[in-house]
DNA sequence: AATTCACTTTAGAATCATTCTAACCCAATT
DNA sequence: AATTGGGTTAGAATGATTCTAAAGTGAATT
């Protein structure tokens, strides 16, 4: 399996130009359309995130943008479909878009409903079980639960 | 911290008696009602089990219980938070409990929306990252997403 | 530049799991 | 048997997500 190729860093850092964004969507079989390219923006301008459906719309809004929540919804769900983006799912109410689509874990509080990346590098998953018959892994999910430290 | 016993296996298998299942409640700090009984006979009277709210509330209607859609909630949710059932998150939709409460992981097929335990020792998660300042490690879940095996 | 057409966006309705409300019910205690 | 503090319930409410069907727009074609 052959990895997303790294970026420089000057690259990943600063806010995507419109075109690479365009070619993002393009790339991934997606209409350049004007509410795609601004929530692509949003997306992927600013490093790796997670958001769910409703921070989106209101960063869009936030942002001057004239976008329907249904719109929020079919971008993000297409986004996902096209592999542009990941879905987390830790809590029960709603679930998170994950703009960091390489292999990796997470780390997640509950209490502030707060994902933190974790690099696939920094667990060592050194067995695992076979698959029942019949079935492929397709992708092993490790996610820590973190409580906030007791005031000591 | 101390583990849950183990039971022998005749305990284990056979359908536990009423008066198991009342100490049960008890022991967990909930009073023994009607309702509680007949849903506790079902979640724990047939070994380890992956259930939805609705599964559970069809299987008491099937069974010949009058037991309303809240209370099956309230149920799950007083079961859970005594520590009797595990949540588990994996489904977009909806909410499996698990009367495994023992630590263990799990495979699950999206595409048949099921849950399959993984003991803990069939795991070896050998290296975990720090936990961020300020937060401990509640509990670490693995999950292994399948798909069928494409049609040779 | 106008036309066309498939795809996109949208407001609002619909869906569905889950929770809430407020009235009745019952387990435990006296 | 009366009291009382949960427990149970029908039905309403909530909230995330999806659906509908109508109006808008991107890309290709005249
Ligand atoms: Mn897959
Ligand atoms: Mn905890
Ligand atoms: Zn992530
Ligand atoms: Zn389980």
């Amino acid at each position: 399996m052959i990895g997303t190729p790294r970026m420089r860093l000057s690259e990943k850092t600063k806010a995507h130009r419109a075109d690479e964004l365009a070619d993002k969507l393009s790339t991934a079989g997606l209409r350049v359309t004007q509410a795609r390219l601004a929530l692509a923006h949003l997306l992927f301008g600013q490093g790796d995130r997670h958001v769910t459906a409703d921070a989106l719309r209101e960063e869009a809004l936030a942002a001057g943008l004239k976008i329907s929540q249904a719109t929020v919804y079919n971008t993000l769900n297409q986004f996902h479909a096209a592999g542009l983006l990941r879905q987390v799912q830790v809590d029960q109410a709603r679930s998170y878009f994950d703009t960091n689509i390489d292999a990796h874990h997470h780390f997640y509080v509950e209490e502030e409903a707060r994902l933190i990346d974790i690099a696939a590098q920094e667990v060592d998953v050194a067995r695992l079980p076979d698959s029942p018959k019949g079935y492929d892994v397709d992708r092993v999910e490790v996610i820590i639960r973190l409580d906030k430290s007791p005031k000591a």
